[in-house]
RNA sequence: GGAGAGUUGGCCGAGUGGUUGAAGGCGGCUGCCUGCUAAGCAGUUAUACGGUGAUAUAGCCGUAUCGAGGGUUCGAAUCCCUCACUCUCCGCCA
């Protein structure tokens, strides 16, 4: 959400930067002034009435206490020809202001100007590492190395609840765990993130301060408790939204306080499932654990001052960059370009990981600075000294990493020729047992 | 699922129709006093929006805000209705 008086103080440099991420602003932006203009008139002219009643009201009690009844009940009738001319200027000034309200929630942020503008597509490599593997056989993809090695067993996965919920099985899911494990410890212990374990379903106040409501409320799994299910209002029940990110409650996490003196960055970290319902994505790279309805990811949040956002999205981007760093993978940083990124976010890093197997880039993880405008929408702010004025914090997330992807690029990278996984020795420890992924030997459960 | 209690300022906590934006306390800030420390005294200390002002985000004026929404009234934190949330006890349950 942006600042009212930055969008009427600079209409024009606010259009030609959102109009950096789509036409359709510009006019919102217009509207909004118009209306702007408008619902000040009226509240002022609000005010004003509101300010007569006041001393008109207060006027009518001393009358009543001295006894002067005749003169209160005159007083009583001027008061009642104000309050219908305030409840007539009271509906207009509501539905101006709702107007208001929606625009504001329904603009993006502002791209930070050092970003490439334009369409997906224009993505820009900042910086690459490590070299993609080369092999000297022919390099399976992670559907056949998950098949043979019994790791993820898609089809029960569907039996359960659909397609894109696979079932990881056997030291898939051990494998899966121990990523987790690794990823949280090194956040945890060497990068100083402080751990919250939260809640998977919120409350839609916070899809709204993170920006995924209003607009994109279809991609979210929507939640009501049973007997809500067959009624036609569904809003008028508790109700709640499965986490597309475990940003959503971390951010969330100090909605609408004022934290004093806080020493920031405040870094905090935590591991949670995610839900997406990824409508329209059919085919879209659909195949295997690309791309799921549910999965799994580790997620960093920062909170700092709002001079220091740039900075922190560099600390931020790197800490998830140094996961794939200790597992050796090789991957590339590439900055998003105008049109291409989240609502909220000023500028996003997209971190890719080289999988052999499918001879792609895959993203694993999106690290973004969202500057104030997630603050705002939250109403998150901070005094940096005592008494002095709250202000808004910028915010920074970024997956540190999601699993699916990250096992991918595991799997096909340290494959070898006869088809088995020769782990890392970062994850030993994580997975005492083996360190090589094999067939599981006779008298496993089956995996059909 | 059943029964009850509650939701007030950074925190605790008064307050059942009229100078209550809100007593009191804690905490914070400013000043005074005290030859250390501690204590004491006085003052001050919410947020948002609008207007005015300056144009560095000071000051002044107004409005709104005591969980949310609606109602009664000239006037509501205070009365009525609806909803949300929190807590306690019982039941059920990992």
């Amino acid at each position: 959400m942006h600042d009212r008086k930055y969008l009427r103080e600079c209409p024009e440099i606010a259009r030609q930067s959102l109009a950096t991420r789509g036409e359709e602003f510009a006019r919102k932006i217009d509207r909004f002034l118009e209306i702007d203009v408008e619902r000040r008139r009226q509240q002022t002219e609000l005010d004003e009435l509101r300010s007569e009643r006041n001393s008109a009201s207060k006027e009518i009690g001393e009358l009543m206490k001295a006894g002067r009844r005749d003169e209160a009940e005159e007083r009583k009738g001027y008061t009642r020809t104000i309050n219908s001319r305030i409840e007539q200027l009271e509906a207009q000034h509501g539905m101006l202001s709702d107007e208001e309200e929606d625009i504001l929630l329904s603009l993006p942020n502002f791209p930070d100007p050092s970003i490439p503008v334009g369409p997906e597509g224009n993505q820009v490599e900042i910086k690459a590492h490590g070299d993609p593997r080369k092999f000297e056989f022919a390099a399976r993809d992670h559907m056949e190395l998950c098949q043979r090695l019994e790791l993820a067993n898609f089809e029960a996965g569907a039996r359960i609840s659909g397609s894109g919920f696979p079932v990881m099985h056997g030291n898939g899911a051990v494998l899966q765990r121990a990523l987790i494990s690794l990823m949280a410890d090194v956040h945890v212990m060497r990068h100083g993130y402080t751990e919250l374990r939260v809640p998977f379903m919120v409350h839609p106040r916070c899809p709204l301060g993170t920006g995924q409501l209003p607009k994109f409320g279809s991609e979210m799994y929507h939640v009501y408790v049973d007997k809500k299910l067959s009624e036609d209002e569904p809003e008028s029940g508790p109700h709640y939204y499965l986490i597309p990110t475990a940003e959503v409650p971390v951010v969330n996490y100090y909605r609408e306080q004022i934290l004093e003196q806080p020493s920031l960055p405040i870094k905090f970290m935590a591991y949670s499932p995610c839900w997406r319902v990824e409508a329209g994505s059919y085919g879209k790279d659909a195949k295997g654990l690309t791309r799921l309805h549910q999965f799994e990811k580790v997620e960093l949040v920062r909170i700092c001052a709002p001079e220091d956002g740039l900075a922190q999205l560099e600390e931020i981007t790197a800490d998830a960059e140094h996961i794939l760093e200790i597992l050796g993978l090789a991957y590339r940083r590439i900055v998003l370009p105008s049109g291409d990124m989240a609502f909220g976010s000023a500028k996003t890093y997209d971190l890719e990981v080289w999988c052999p197997g499918e001879q792609a880039w895959r993203e694993v993880s999106s690290a973004s600075l969202t500057t104030d405008y997630q603050a705002r929408r939250a109403s998150i702010r901070y005094r940096s000294e005592p008494g002095g004025k709250p202000q808004f914090p910028h915010l920074l997330n970024a997956s540190g990493l999601a699993l699916p992807r990250l096992m991918i690029a595991l799997l096909e990278t340290y494959q070898t020729v006869d088809g088995n996984v020769v782990l890392p020795e970062v994850l030993h420890k994580y997975m005492p047992h083996t360190s090589i992924l094999t067939p599981p030997e006779a008298g496993a459960p089956p995996m059909i």
